[in-house]
Order: structure tokens, then C-alpha cells, then sequence
DNA sequence: CACTATATTGAACGTTGTTCAGTTTATATA
DNA sequence: TATATAAACTGAACAACGTTCAATATAGTG
């Protein structure tokens, strides 16, 4: 019955990991099972369970992958130094990303760890990652002894784009104008910019 | 075996809404079954099929009372027409909802349809009437002919401060500062509306 | 070749949503 | 008042779920 060393532990990982990641991307997070990861690769659900801790973990390992590629394809935008362009063009391909895998993406804020669960240590330091994109972006805004400031537009502005994102795609948010959903968050990143310039400058509350 | 007009249909179906809202309330959705919920109304789990389609009926339902009573607080809020003003104290009342409920604000974003399945027709009116009330928030800073500007204004404004929520209330947004959210979500508000005004005003884009 | 360690299985447990034949009871009819 | 009809309700059952673990087959070691 037992096999042995067809793979090794860390290839046993990456596959399942790599298997749970099709599933949900093509079929959605209703259809990731145990029985039907396991089925993937080849093996029994018992399996699972002596590479990862539950079903659990193996969302939040899923869901650090999905940060890595979304951090992936934000790093590679080219900034031209001007926070508003910077800030649309960031935006456009995060949408774009989201428009090409809504169940990753839904995953991400969707899953949410049993009462008493925490996360690992290396989780949040994957979320800071793609706010550091974010943060970039607003550099020119903020002068040297302001990183705090940054750092806080930032989240509210990422936040405010995750919420418009959210009920979007989702369903949730009538739309009463012609406009998409991509042009509604871009006047929202453009209002919100020139209501922080507008106030005393370098002192954004 | 079989009781019969101990309750009305009717009456029967309140106390299962009654029930359920309980649950979520105090317990979390994850103790929201259709076990707990016959239990608690002294019924058997087939019963509630005889009530409701499932238990995604059920939570739909919930949800729609949830409406209701965000509704409620917010249509009781005094506005004095200042725009600014009177969106913070709104969001203050929703704040203060978000935090006396967070099951059942939470269950309102996080509970999705299956596939195919629709929403009732009276569940988009009872977001609609939610949202009117930031659309009256909103009148001043709009003219009579600007019915879909103020609307779509009332969208994003709103949808960015539950992308706010979400993530705050969630521990997913590290906040850098010693701000509070509800400080951070003034201060959205505030510098949204603020660059709405700075560019030629009645014309939003 | 025998022994040990370990990778893997497969069956099992408890729980879930949901269905439905069967039973009981209230009401209508004669 | 007796009987028939209709409806309410049950309780057992089903399939699928996450998870556990004793049993087992195999790879490596001495």
C-alpha cells in the first residue's frame, strides 16, 4: 500500500500546493477538499495531513502565493515618479490581475481562520510587501521624516480600492452610471489625492 | 409525532429568523446549522425546509433584517446639511453597529450564493434604501440635475469605507499609527470630499 | 537477509446540509 | 358524531465534509 520516495517531502508540498491553487483558480473555493486535492496528486487525504496542519494551512500557504504573484506583477510596474499616474497605473494591473483570477483573489479576503488561530509570522510580512509597491508610489508625496503619513495613506487608500474591489466584483454594488468599475476607482484614487493636497501639504489628517 | 398550529407559518418563520440572527449574533456564523437553529425553536431540521428553500435562504433572509436595522440607525441620524459632517456622524452610527454586531455585519459581506443561484427582488431595494440615506448626506454639495453624479458619489464613498472596515475589522490592515479607524475613516471622508470640491464644482469625475 | 523507520493507506468518526416516506393531528364534510 | 382529507412534523437516512489513526508496505541500514 505504502509508496516511498516517489517524492520528497518538499516536492509532495509543492504539489499539493500547486494542485489546491488550480483548483480554486479554475473551479473555485467550494470545490478545494481534501479528497479532491489528494485526488490531484495522486494520493490519499490522510497525506495531506502530514504535509500540512489542516485544510486551513493549506489556504493560508495558498493565499502567501497569491500575495508573492500579485507583489510579482506590481514590482514590475514601471513608476514615472508622479503619485496619481503611479497610483492608476498600480491599480490597473492589480484589477487586471483580479479580472484574470477573482477566485484567488476572493480567497484572499474571504478566508478567515478559526477563533484562537493566528497567523504565521511570515504572512504579514507578504501583505507589507505589496504595500511597500503602494508606498512607493506616494514617495514623491511625502517628504523624508514623513513615513508614518505614508505609510498610512497608504492602507487607507489600498483599503478604500479593496472595499470598491470587493462589492464589485461581487455583485454588491449597483452601478447607476456608464462608467466601469476600473474609471469609478480611478476618480476615487484622483479625489482622494487631491483632497490631501489640497490641505496644509506634508500634513495629511 | 406531528404538531400542528402551535404556530402559524408565519410566526414560525420569525421565530427561525429570530433564532438564527441569535446565533450569528452571539455565536458566529460557523455555529449557524440547521441542527442549532431547529433546536432552538423546538422543531426538527426538516421542519425548516418547509419554512425556507435551504440554509442560504435563511441567511439571505437574516441579512435582509440586518438591512433593516443598519437602515434604521442611519435614517435616525440628524442631518444638519453639511455634507462632511454629516457623512462622519453617519459613519460614526455605522461604526457603532459594526461594533455592538460584527457577526452580523460580517455574515453581510462574507455569505456568497452558490453559482446561479439569484438574490430576491426586495434585496437589492433594501441596499438601495441603505444608500440613500449617505445619496441625502450627499444633496448639498449637488444640484437637482445631478441625481446620478451624487449617486455614484454615495457608491464609492461608501463601498471605500467598508473596504476600510473590512480590512480593519478583519486584522488585516496593520495600522502603522495610533490613529483609530474611526480617525482614518474621517479622514478618507474628509480629503475625498475635499478634492470632489477643489475641481469645478457640480461636475465629479 | 533481517530489522527498523517512515510514508501511505483506508477505514472510521463525528458533523454537515438536505430529502422524504411515514405518522400524527386539525379541519372539513357528510 | 363519524369519517375523510389535507397539512404539519418527525426521524431516519444519504452523501459529502474534515480529520484521525492503527495497520501496512516499502526504503534504507546494519
Amino acid at each position: 500500500m505504502a509508496r516511498r520516495a516517489d517524492h520528497s517531502q518538499e516536492e509532495l508540498r509543492k504539489m499539493t500546493l500547486d494542485a489546491a491553487i488550480g483548483i480554486v483558480d479554475e473551479e473555485g473555493f467550494r470545490k478545494l477538499t481534501a479528497r479532491n486535492v489528494a485526488r490531484a496528486i495522486g494520493y490519499t487525504p490522510g497525506t495531506l495531513y502530514n504535509l500540512f496542519a489542516n485544510l486551513d494551512d493549506i489556504v493560508v500557504h495558498l493565499n502567501g502565493n497569491t500575495l508573492d504573484r500579485l507583489y510579482d506583477v506590481l514590482v514590475r510596474v514601471e513608476l514615472i515618479g508622479e503619485a496619481e499616474t503611479d497610483l492608476c497605473t498600480l491599480l490597473d494591473v492589480y484589477f487586471e490581475f483580479l479580472e484574470k483570477h477573482p477566485n484567488l483573489w476572493n480567497l484572499l479576503f474571504d478566508h478567515k481562520l478559526p477563533d484562537g488561530v493566528q497567523l504565521p509570522e511570515w504572512y504579514p510580512k507578504k501583505v507589507d510587501r505589496v504595500f511597500s509597491v503602494v508606498e512607493d508610489a506616494l514617495s514623491p508625496m511625502f517628504g523624508p521624516g514623513q513615513a508614518d503619513q505614508r505609510s498610512q495613506v497608504a492602507r487607507v487608500l489600498w483599503a478604500s480600492v479593496h472595499g470598491f474591489c470587493a462589492l464589485a466584483t461581487s455583485g454588491k454594488l449597483i452601478i447607476v452610471t456608464d462608467k466601469t468599475v476600473v474609471e469609478m476607482a480611478h476618480s476615487l484614487i484622483s479625489n482622494y489625492l487631491a483632497g490631501l493636497q489640497s490641505k496644509i501639504p506634508g500634513n495629511p489628517r
